[in-house]
DNA sequence: CTGAAAGCGCTTACAG
DNA sequence: CTGAAAGCGCTTACAG
């Protein structure tokens, strides 16, 4: 690796000049440029990121900290992302936690420490806040709620409505022994969702009945089994995502229990997978295409803008296939 | 952000002391010591890694680069790669070039100029060697083979027994109207896989029926379509990977054949989805987990231990499911 | 237009 | 044991 010093010796200028010519801050004799270009060109050199994002303070990098990369949602999410901020002549570089509260907080260091201009944040810990106060670059919460979170922008899917919706949807079905798989309850995901089920059994006047349950396939697995043994006149399931849909349906197909004659089912998310396999899968859909373009928004435009705007609530919807049939 | 000056000065010592103190290198005085720290635990001084990294020319980090984080099989990689990355004190940061070129250099550049201590690298462009060679960090090539790749450290599948298990498996399952879904043949796994396929067909005398398909839902759709088209007579396929085996039996369902009753079927990977899916789907299996562990190894190691060693070849094995039922 | 100098925040020989 | 100094590779006021 040549370094800035040696092209400048070899184009007999200083090293000032090359920084010119490669950054084009200011002018410099033509002739001189063209000499510097040629040795650019010549050695291959590339200018050190570090060496330029130390005075910088800015790399030009994103982080994206998601929870668990095994779960589709998150790389839809992270690809709709990346390329708005590649869009924007950003690089976004990925950090999963795997729901490890210690290894998301080493993250946030690193990303801080490497002069990431900013993070996107899909958390594991709710009580992360002090972190993000002390790292002292843009922050932007996605999809989970922190506790004290005054100040930090947070952008996520209206999760109450989709619990409201979804268990509406399974009554409009027919359903009268509908099992709601809560997502975990330190999530706030998990929570909105699960109050919007329970208002709409108020409103019903319909007896609760949860378990709860892992965003994974192992863990929705698990709870399947559970549910055919403690529920077994269940006939509606509101999955607390389309990965544990999927398990569901699985189990119940096993036990020889057929979706949707028998139980209906629905999740959340709207995964590639939940249409690609056999019935596909009833969703509540975010629009997380929007999403993301809004966390890159909000990360490199001004984070004040929109009269201090901090939080963005965006609307979900049914997406009806073949796990429901509602009634005529 | 207090700096390490500011550090010193509230604790009375020069900034020298303090970094010795953070890191131990070097003896310091017992009482400075304890009030280095005592200043450090108040400010919450954080050194950054940006200058650090300047004079070490090590960040601990290493950067995983993948080609599509939407295939299952690259985040299970990635999740054993990250995993044996911190029991070594690495980090690792994710970059995702969505099979394209010219991202995939960028980031192999902004990983360089990072200071990245190493890169483990899941190409999408066989000829990225000479930008690898120029970057002069420590790079072990994952599951695809790059040309010209003598003197770098290569790890994968035994994808070309992969292809000879599929198809010899599906013979012993009484199939004699094999299709072939080929992989991308510019990717090495998809060659020697057909190579495979071929050589099998060679053996038995069995004529070639091959179609090419990307290792994606979206794709795989596309292409089962077009063997109802093209082959009605089919009775066995070979999918390029789980994913694809996915789409193909979404699409043969509709058709209303069925899956393995008329036609028999795998794929390879063994995604965490393939033994989900209903029926679960026969597949070939790469050992990922043993894989991850030797790049980290070849990284953060001696590159050049085991007499200089540099390709390594991992066995694959079939993982009979309920998509095909071999002939006693 | 252009070079010498100072500085980004750390670390490590070098003296003492 | 410890501080002043030099240096990691860039960039940008500052003078000219």
């Amino acid at each position: 690796m040549v370094s800035i010093r040696e092209v400048a010796r070899m184009a007999g200028v200083s090293p000032a000049t090359v920084s010119r010519v490669m950054n084009g801050t200011a002018k410099v004799d033509e002739e001189k440029a063209q000499r510097v270009q040629k040795v650019i060109q010549e050695t291959g050199f590339k200018p050190n990121e570090v060496a330029r994002s130390l005075y910088k303070k800015s790399s030009k990098i994103i982080g994206l900290v998601v929870p668990n990369i095994e779960n589709p949602f998150f790389n839809q999410m992270a690809k709709m992302i990346e390329s708005e901020a590649y869009d924007n002549g950003y690089r976004v570089v990925l950090c999963n936690t795997n729901d490890n509260t210690e290894k998301e907080r080493i993250n946030i260091q690193m990303l801080t420490s490497m002069n990431a201009d900013g993070i996107i944040l899909m958390t594991s810990d709710e009580e992360i806040q002090p972190e993000i106060e002390k790292c002292g670059i843009p922050v932007v919460i996605l999809d989970r709620q922190i506790t004290h979170s005054e100040g930090t922008v947070y952008i996520h899917g209206d999760h109450y409505q989709g619990g409201r919706i979804a268990t509406e949807h399974l009554i409009q079905c027919g359903c009268t022994n509908i099992v709601n798989i809560k997502g975990p309850q330190i999530f706030s995901s998990g929570r909105a969702r699960y109050r919007g089920y329970r208002d709409v059994c108020k409103k019903y006047m319909i007896e609760e009945q949860c378990l709860e349950c892992d965003y994974n396939f192992k863990d929705g697995l698990l709870v399947a089994e559970e549910i055919l043994a403690r529920y077994p006149k269940v006939d509606g399931i509101i999955a607390c995502n389309d990965m544990v849909a999927i398990s569901v349906y699985k189990v119940f197909s096993r036990a020889g229990i057929s979706i949707p004659g028998q139980v209906q089912l629905l999740g959340f998310d709207n995964i590639e997978l939940s249409y690609l396999m056999t019935p596909e899968l009833t969703t509540i859909a975010q629009p997380s295409w929007e999403m993301g373009r809004k966390a890159m928004e909000m990360i490199i435009g001004d984070i004040n803008y929109e009269n201090g705007k901090r939080e963005f609530t965006f609307p979900v919807k049914l997406i009806q296939r073949e796990t429901t049939i509602p009634q005529e």
